[in-house]
RNA sequence: GCCCGAGUGGCGGAACCAGGUAUACGCGCAGCACUUAAAAUGCUGUGAGCCUAAAGCUCGUGUCGGUUCGACUCCGACCUCGGGCACCA
């Protein structure tokens, strides 16, 4: 009998199922298209790590599945390799990115090959390459011809560490994605593409999505809507005024207003357009300058405690007929709602904070439940919106519950015109500039005469040279921008000399149409084909990380919609019908890293045991969207499973199957059948072992229960299976047999088991025939026989709860 | 602070959607068989407590309460741990 050992056809079968392309649908002519993606990996550090081949494996499996039910499956990989994470890499390496990308690559797909999924290997997408990036550049230039892609100078998120502009998404608590470095705010001139726009869209549209749940409330709260208004204050002696968001207008509360050092205002208190006294504007310049050369994420840290200053300018509040001072202060943020903040103390708890700290007056307009209408002297009496309470102190508003005074007092600022409702979103457009190398440059041309013009589409793709110093600067600019060859070109329009955009594009523009792209990759013409896309997309089922929520997720929304919007499709606007998130392996109770030194590589694991082994391993620790602790002791239980597979085929013989055979043939069935949706792979592995346990202790299998068990095991450990489907004679391929059929008959029991209750409490079990279980008073008339129910039933009252076929409970009284 | 998710044996976890024998499956541990021995393999046992043992009884799914004949499961309040967002006005 030979042994188990992995080695010796586990790559044997790989290269076949790559030679034999048994894994490349026919994208023209299938019949039941069915594209399951995963998101495509970065090839940035040492190689793949033990959590991407987790996500990939149960990606795979789901796939695998649902070929066996008869679908076309498009299964396609590629590498996310351009932009900011692939070079730095290259920095930290000391090679060129350019160079360094054949090296990830190869490295890569030899790795992605060895974990055995069923990729589609004749039509991979690598997002660095000419024939890829010509289409990223050409999406760019639709963007700019429909005007969604637009210039402008601003406050942008730079971080000092990269030397590169950062998106509003990439930037975590003040800190660079990357490299957690404080980001600073640059005034620079840059690209954003306009998503802004489609903020309403990307909300409501998330309610027809079958989504992972945490992914869908982290898009809501990014794209943030609020319903408020936006109330003006005019300045006392002077014709400027105040405008204030908000969501809950306490007017009759309101004491004072704060404004961000980054307010209009205080810009023309300092440039003396607006007269204070002298004292006053060095008082605010002072505390401005403060406050504007601390970091943001220092800003944000040292917050908690209240600071702020004074203006010398008061502003009038009509609504409540009094006027009320203007302060400046480092809790507004200028980004946020109209960087002006009306003070209400007795309604807010950082206005609370702030009116304490400077001795303002704190008036109390809402009644809690509690009847109390003392003033409001410690934070947890102030009442916010949302909480009940009725209106006080409010003149008109007396006696309303609060949210019906908030908008009685819009509905009078709007009759006033002194405040129009306004809907907010915390969304930011995208900024899509990258003062980097490594990326599809920006296909524009500045040209003295003409403006801005963009590249003809003739023209594309503009070539990323190589650049020999292709290291950031840290100047504002592109490392492209000191590459005269690269630059210097003749305006598309007039011919004269003119410049080139030197910015490349963000790394998230790379991805976030890729999936459109594995549809055709043959085709140089286009980006992809009509037929192609209407056939394959919107992608049936996506599985990916959940730390993209808010980058990759909303973007790849964000440009189908947009796509949809110029007809470049036409069925669809949503890219992922279906999305999970996969959950992530940490080891030894902590996340994989480089400098915790606990980073898994499954290429030793693989020649150990086998990817079969760790592929089952993996799976097996828990729930596939809740990730695990990678322990090596525990992969002996996959192990031990596919040896006693192997072992058993000696035990084959040609005998028909007993009904109880039956019954875990097809149990299993249904149990691994009906995880498979929903992603349990933990447990229709269990099961799988538990019916193994049942055909071990039996004399002989039947060749049906061996090849059923081999079909439903496919999915998980491709290579076993293969190897003794063709040992026993079947023919190959097994991945592309149909799956086994359910024989739902074969499950129900002849006799069943009822557990007998007293009060609640277990005292016994009856067996009753399946055909008798409705007949209560003969179930009854045996569970009193027992002796265990007698003891606690005899001489008392009862009555009885009967459940037919589940239990049988004697309440006594 | 807000929003998600989770708390079950020595450990990973199952049952939770739809209330009905809590701890499936695996790891670990213990014992036995095989072996000169070990490894490997196979078999048996394994929530806690009382009890010489068995039978049996009691307790037991983060805490407190509720609904119910019956709650790991449903409802309310809270605690702890992960993850996300955040002076969002």
């Amino acid at each position: 009998m030979r042994k188990y050992i992995p080695k010796q056809f586990e790559s044997k079968w790989q290269q076949k199922w790559k030679k034999d392309k048994i894994f490349s649908p026919d994208l023209d002519k299938a019949r039941k298209p069915y594209f399951a993606l995963m998101m495509f990996p970065y090839p940035s550090a040492e190689g793949l790590h033990v959590g991407n081949m987790y996500a990939f494996t149960g990606a795979d499996i789901f796939a695998r599945f649902m070929r066996m039910q008869g679908y076309d499956v498009f299964e396609p990989i590629g590498l996310d390799g351009f932009g900011i994470h692939s070079e730095n890499y290259a920095i930290k390496v000391n090679k060129h990115p350019m160079d360094l990308s054949k090296v990830t690559e190869e490295r890569f797909y030899k790795q992605l090959t060895s974990i055995g999924n069923a990729f589609d290997w004749t039509r991979t997408v690598e997002t660095y390459k000419p024939d890829y990036y010509k289409w990223t550049q050409w999406i760019f230039l639709q963007m700019y011809k429909n005007g969604l892609a637009y210039r402008k100078k601003a406050e942008v998120n730079w971080c000092p560490s990269c030397k590169t502009v950062l998106a509003d998404e990439q930037v975590i608590a003040g800190k660079c994605e990357r490299c957690s470095s404080n980001v600073t705010k640059k005034m620079l001139e840059q690209w954003f593409f306009k998503i802004t726009q489609y903020a309403e869209r990307l909300l409501k549209n998330l309610d027809t999505l079958d989504w992972s749940k945490k992914v869908l409330t982290a898009q809501r709260n990014w794209i943030g809507k609020k319903v408020g208004i936006n109330m003006d204050y005019p300045i006392k002696n002077s014709k400027e005024v105040i405008t204030c968001f908000t969501t809950a207008p306490v007017n009759f509360g309101m004491t004072f207003i704060v404004l961000a050092p980054e307010h209009q205002v205080v810009k023309k208190i300092l440039d003396g357009t607006l007269r204070v006294s002298r004292e006053q504007k060095q008082a605010v310049k002072k505390y401005v300058d403060g406050v504007l050369a601390k970091p943001l994420a220092q800003r944000i840290s040292e917050a908690k405690e209240k600071t702020g200053v004074f203006t010398g300018l008061y502003a009038q509040n009509r609504i409540a007929g009094w006027d009320v001072p203007v302060w400046i202060a480092d809790f507004v943020m200028s980004e946020v709602g109209t960087g002006a903040v009306q003070g209400c103390p007795g309604h807010d708890y950082r206005d609370f904070e702030f009116a304490k700290k400077f001795g303002l007056p704190i008036i109390r307009v809402v009644k809690g439940p509690d009847g109390n209408t003392s003033p409001i002297e410690k934070p947890e009496q102030v009442i916010v919106r949302g909480m009940k309470g009725t209106m006080v102190n409010s003149k008109f508003l007396n006696g309303l519950p609060f949210d019906q005074g908030l908008e009685k007092t819009m509905d009078y600022a709007e009759e006033k015109r002194w405040g129009k409702r306004v809907v907010s979103y915390h969304l930011r457009d995208w900024l899509i500039s990258r003062q980097r190398y490594w990326g599809p440059p920006i296909p524009m041309i500045y040209c003295d005469t003409c403006g801005t013009v963009p590249v003809p589409e003739k023209d594309l793709p503009v070539i990323l040279p190589y650049v020999e110093n292709f290291r950031p600067a840290g100047t504002g600019v592109s490392p492209l921008a000191s590459d005269e060859n690269f630059y210097k070109v003749k305006c598309p329009k007039c011919g004269k000399e003119a410049k080139r955009e030197t910015d490349v594009s963000d790394t998230f523009l790379d991805s976030a149409w890729y999936f459109f792209r594995y549809t055709s990759t043959e085709d140089s013409t286009q980006p992809w084909t009509s037929e192609r896309v209407k056939k394959w997309l919107p992608v049936n089922t996506y599985i990916g990380g959940a730390e993209h929520s808010v980058l990759h997720l909303l973007y790849s929304r964000f440009l189908t919609m947009v796509f949809k919007d110029i007809d470049l499709i036409s069925h669809f606007e949503e890219p992922f019908t279906r999305f999970r998130a996969h959950g992530l392996i940490i080891s030894e109770g902590a996340k994989m890293s480089k400098s915790k030194g606990n980073v898994i590589n499954p290429d030793e694991y693989i020649s150990e045991y086998g990817t079969d082994t760790l592929r089952l391993y993996l799976m097996f620790i828990g729930p596939f969207d809740q990730g695990g602790d990678f322990r090596d002791e525990a992969i002996s239980g996959p192990q031990n499973f596919l040896r006693r597979i192997w072992n058993l085929k000696e035990k084959i013989e040609d005998r028909t199957l007993t009904t109880e055979d039956a019954k875990w043939l097809h149990k299993t069935v249904e149990k691994v059948t009906s995880d498979m949706p929903s992603l349990k792979f933990n447990t229709a592995i269990a099961s799988m072992m538990e019916w193994l346990n049942f055909l071990s202790k039996k004399k002989f299998v039947t060749k049906k229960e061996y090849k059923s068990l081999l079909l439903l095991l496919a999915p998980y450990a491709p290579h076993i299976t293969e190897e003794l489907w063709n040992q026993i004679g079947e023919e190959y391929s097994i991945h592309l047999q149909a799956w086994p059929k359910l024989d739902v008959e074969a499950l129900t029991d002849e006799m069943v088991t009822i557990p007998v209750q007293v009060d609640g409490k277990v005292r016994s079990t009856i067996r009753i025939k399946y055909q008798e279980v409705s007949i209560q008073n003969q179930v009854i008339e045996k569970a009193l026989k027992e002796e265990r129910v007698k003891k606690y039933t005899d001489g008392k009252k009862y009555k009885v709860i009967y459940v037919p076929g589940k239990i049988l409970n004697f309440v006594t009284s």
